[in-house]
DNA sequence: ATGTCC
């Protein structure tokens, strides 16, 4: 049952596409919040994945008219999905994919900290910061001297750790995918970090006639050098992101073809943000439209929502639904904090409910297991008025961070 | 999410 529930009573109406999947309480507040906010333009769209998250509500499409808030784009700058489709079906594979998942960690760091970087830029990441990435970041760095822009090289082309990870998966057909899921790494964070926090400064200065209900609301407006500041470098982070998965792809390619019989890809190539703002027009207005947690799904636009580390994920087409914003979920969603899935499952549960995926199995991902995720069938249900399923994908290797 | 902690 899809289609959207009406909230009313803020200052803006929410709609909620939530028909058949819980919403917990927190999220609910955070989103009356933010659609109390007076520069909301229309209404606050939810998506089915929606759940809590730090600064906005993950899972919520946000039109700001005039005003950007920093903290609902988030820290994560231009995080994202990236797949291909490839020419190999399912007996191309070797019955152990031990070996691929290995050579797959040689050719992409994972993970934080310093061995989640590269030693050495490989060439593809080296030229397409020449391409002009490298000199657009220059120049903001040299109005903004406390972000730091020393990472840049290094995790071009790095997977970053938390939720981020890289499949192979089959579709359908049997057909042979690979996807993954990163973004801007610490440069992105960095840029975000520092204008979050400059937002909230700015905030205690002014004098507004209204009622700030949260102060990671904080927000910049139109007119503002910090407004044109941020724009700048969020276009960037999510430019480097959009870069870094494209970098990742070719590592991983050049990967499967050591491993692999020879292949071709696929005409279905997807790279898609879930977590950014960028200017759309909507009913009429060109507003800063923030998808925190959301994917655009305009008429015949490609996305891609992948389900948890042990459920299906779906290569998808937009609607073009209005009321959305042409917008999707990003995924299945958590139903539960990192914290509490550790506490109510044991090693054993995560084993037993990825046996068929080629992935860790320690008690270092039992966060990620599939039960801390809503069920992705449900999620899928709840939007079908937002995307039509192109392909439907199982995954059958998993690396992670 | 993140050189994850002042």
């Amino acid at each position: 049952m899809s289609g959207f529930e009406l909230i009313e009573g803020g200052a803006s109406p929410i709609k909620a596409w939530t028909r058949g999947v819980p919403i917990e309480h927190q999220a609910m507040d955070q989103l009356r919040n933010v659609a109390s906010l007076p520069f909301i333009h229309s209404h606050v769209a939810v998506m089915p994945d929606v759940h809590f998250g730090r600064g906005a509500t993950v899972g919520s499409v946000i039109p700001t008219r005039g005003a950007i808030i920093p903290a609902a784009v988030g820290v994560d700058i231009g995080c994202g999905m990236m797949a291909v489709q490839t020419s190999l079906t399912a007996n191309d594979l070797p019955d152990s994919l031990f070996a691929l998942r290995r050579e797959i960690e040689r050719k992409v760091p994972v993970g934080n900290g310093p061995g989640g970087d590269f030693k050495e830029s490989p060439a593809s990441a080296v030229s397409t910061l020449k391409a002009g990435l490298a000199e657009r970041l220059e120049r903001i760095l040299a109005r903004h001297p406390k972000i730091r822009g020393d990472k840049l090289a290094k995790q071009l082309g790095t997977l970053g750790g938390g939720n981020h990870f890289i499949e192979i998966c089959l579709d359908e057909a049997d057909r042979v995918w690979v996807m993954l899921h990163s973004g801007s790494r610490g440069t992105g964070n960095l840029i975000g970090t520092y204008f979050i926090s400059e937002a909230r400064e700015m905030l205690m200065k002014r004098e507004l006639g209204w009622h700030m209900p949260d102060r990671d609301l904080a927000f910049f407006l139109s007119g503002e050098p910090m407004f044109d500041d941020y724009v700048e470098a969020v276009g960037w982070a999510q430019d480097y992101a959009a870069a870094n998965r494209r970098v990742m792809m070719d590592r991983v390619l050049i990967a499967m073809r050591e491993a692999l019989p020879p292949f071709q890809l696929g005409r279905t190539a997807v790279n898609c943000h879930h977590n950014y703002v960028e200017q759309e027009t909507h009913f009429g207005e060109t507003v800063w439209l923030t998808r925190k947690g959301a994917v655009r799904a305009g008429e015949g636009d490609l996305g891609i929502i992948p389900g948890s580390m042990g459920a299906k994920s779906f290569i998808v087409r937009g609607k073009g639904n209005a009321d959305s914003f042409c917008s999707c979920s990003h995924g299945a969603g958590r139903t539960m904090s990192r914290a509490e899935a550790k506490r109510r499952f044991t090693l054993d549960d995560h084993v037993a409910a990825t046996a068929h995926v080629e992935c860790r199995k320690d008690s270092g991902v039992i966060d990620e297991t599939p039960m801390a995720y809503k069920d992705i069938e449900a999620v899928m249900a709840a939007q079908a008025d937002l995307v039509d399923i192109v392909h439907t994908l199982r995954q059958v290797v998993c690396v992670k961070g």
